[in-house]
DNA sequence: TTGAAAGCGCTACCAA
DNA sequence: TTGGTAGCGCTTTCAA
């Protein structure tokens, strides 16, 4: 038996509809089920069950039309593939979802000519406000959004100046990272990172050589190399095969390095986390908790900063005022195994906001 | 100096206030920017230029309110951080982003409520379709949708009878790796995949067994574990460490098991490619990339499986029929180094359907 | 060739 | 307490 799928359309129910099975005008009905307006208990509770009854859902389209709001935003993100836009988007949609706000996902790659599509698509769809996420803080999105008359916010991107936008605590998480590796003992702390090509690169080799210089403790010049597995592996052997003495604990930049840097300790022998510790940074679960031993991670908390990112979002829509400026989350460090510690568990601070 | 953020919104460009600029009616201003009607080209050019001009944009409420289509779809999906709705989505969004149609993205967890939330606001602004998609193409998403009166397609999720439903052809999929194998004098094939509670490891398990018996090559009995490189270190003990000779190859359920397998034949000093052949599923780019060798790998499309699933969306809100059932979309071998060649190259095959 | 008028589904104002 | 009416911004007859 071969059926035949269809957008079956039965008429819909409209406000109309309901007020005349209900036995009153239209301009009742709508009271009656807005909570607005005055009329007798009765009359309220028969409109509104008429209206269940019917199935009625109100016309968004309508409703917006007059209300000038459509409760729609847009999420324009590069990220296409990336692990760091989801917890962004988890993050947004929790904040919306709950005031009845939907989401537009609009990935734009890098061309601007798709940019340009889908922003076209959004303020012709009159979405209420517009949130810019990407997988750089230091890169722009390939349009700009200023003076399209829309509240915008970023989150984990580049912002236009004069805006709101939302990142890690990339020093704090920093240091979190090394005062754990203090507060166990260890004392000869390395730097393994990305290229010196990302901003967040030299934020956190910076944070790093702080931290250390107020503990009194010596650094290690950064290594700077890419943000994969094999870096990882030929940092622990310039680390090892080196003329100075070896670090007892390595500070990665991200997990890949992490995990290269762990597979490559286990090659020479090197037990973690006896004799090194290692922590990460992104805390990408199935990296981190997949390594031998798991990693010990610091997690920039991503959906909460899409859930502040959304929030102001709301309030910049609802016509308030809010102060413009970048404002930092704190990063949490996700205790696993790769430093001596054995429960899993978090730590966190307050935010330095700025 | 410290900026305040607002949602500036200068007074909207209506049809209205083009038409009076452009000294004609909104009837006519309207049929010109729509290239209906009649006119001369002189007021149309007009009316167009003024249009241009004043920076006026349709207002995409108001029309879908008449013509009853508001050039958005719903895309529901519970699969939240997960790498199978990612390259779904942006199948989807490429289909449909040139035909002015925006994806409101629903992420409804494994949560009824959740899930009815999403869909009522989606009904509510009138959505033309709704995109179910999810993480495992044995379970459904936490809501019924049919009877919802909107047409609705099914990616890479469990789907209701008589739907339309696009999944990857697994079994196709698992062909193209074995005799891959084959054709490079590979005899002795084990497969090592994950928990039996997924139907894709009885369907992939399965495939295995009739391709090998086409082959006329002996099966191993598949080793179920779970979707871990653990499990695909412990494999490897398994099937070196028992009585029967060991395989000089592995097909894998997904690329962890497979990184697992290979890390472990590392250590145990088993060369790959030279000793065995490992191929993995999913060709998840950054674990399949950067294990050492890089890892074979069978990718499902998941992009062109969006593409087609958007497309058909578009059909079904068109008002044509379409024949219901589950496609199944061809997937392609990926191959790296992980089995003796060391050209990166495809392979492909034509759909079974289904 | 052009435009007046009706109406999509709803809300809001004001009069009854 | 209730309902008639106007109108959100647009498209579409239909008449001029």
């Amino acid at each position: 038996m071969q059926e035949e799928a269809q957008g079956s359309s039965m008429e819909p129910v409209t406000l109309r509809k309901v007020a005349a099975a209900a036995g009153v005008s239209v301009a009742t009905a709508s009271k009656a089920l807005n909570g607005r307006g005055r009329m007798t208990p009765e009359t309220r509770k028969l409109i509104r069950e008429t209206a269940d009854r019917m199935g009625f859902r109100p016309n968004a389209l309508a409703q917006s039309l007059l209300r000038k709001r459509s409760f729609t935003v847009g999420l324009l993100t590069n990220d296409t593939y990336g692990r760091f836009s989801l917890p962004l988007m988890a993050g947004i949609s929790e904040a919306l979802v709950d005031k009845g706000v939907s989401v537009f996902l609009c990935n734009v790659e890098d061309d601007p000519r798709l940019a340009q599509l889908h922003v076209n698509a959004m303020r012709d769809k009159r979405v209420d406000g517009i949130i810019a996420t990407g997988k750089r803080i230091d890169r722009r999105l390939p349009i700009d959004l200023s003076g399209l008359g829309i509240p915008v916010v970023y989150a984990f991107t580049e912002p236009d100046p004069a805006s709101i936008a939302f990142v890690a605590d990339e020093a704090g998480g920093v240091r979190l990272a090394i005062e754990h590796f203090a507060s166990l003992g260890r004392r000869r702390i390395a730097h393994v990172s990305g290229p010196a090509s990302f901003a967040v690169v030299h934020l956190r080799a910076q944070a790093y050589r702080e931290t250390l210089e107020r503990l009194q403790l010596a650094a290690f010049e950064p290594l700077l190399g890419t943000w994969s597995e094999a870096w990882g592996h030929e940092a622990v052997r310039r680390l090892f095969e080196g003329t100075q003495k070896p670090p007892d604990a390595i500070f990665c930049g991200n997990d890949q390095i992490a995990r290269g840097v762990i597979d490559a300790l286990r090659e020479r022998s090197v037990a973690v986390p006896d004799e090194i510790g290692v922590i990460g940074f992104d805390n990408w679960e199935i990296m981190a908790a997949q390594s031998r031993p798991p990693l010990t991670s610091v997690d920039m908390n991503l959906t909460a900063i899409g859930r502040e990112a959304g929030l102001a979002l709301l309030t910049l829509v609802d016509g308030q005022k809010a102060e413009t400026g970048i404002r930092r989350l704190p990063c949490r460090l996700v205790v696993r195994e790769s430093c001596g510690q054995t429960t899993v568990k978090t730590i966190e601070v307050q935010s330095t906001s700025g």
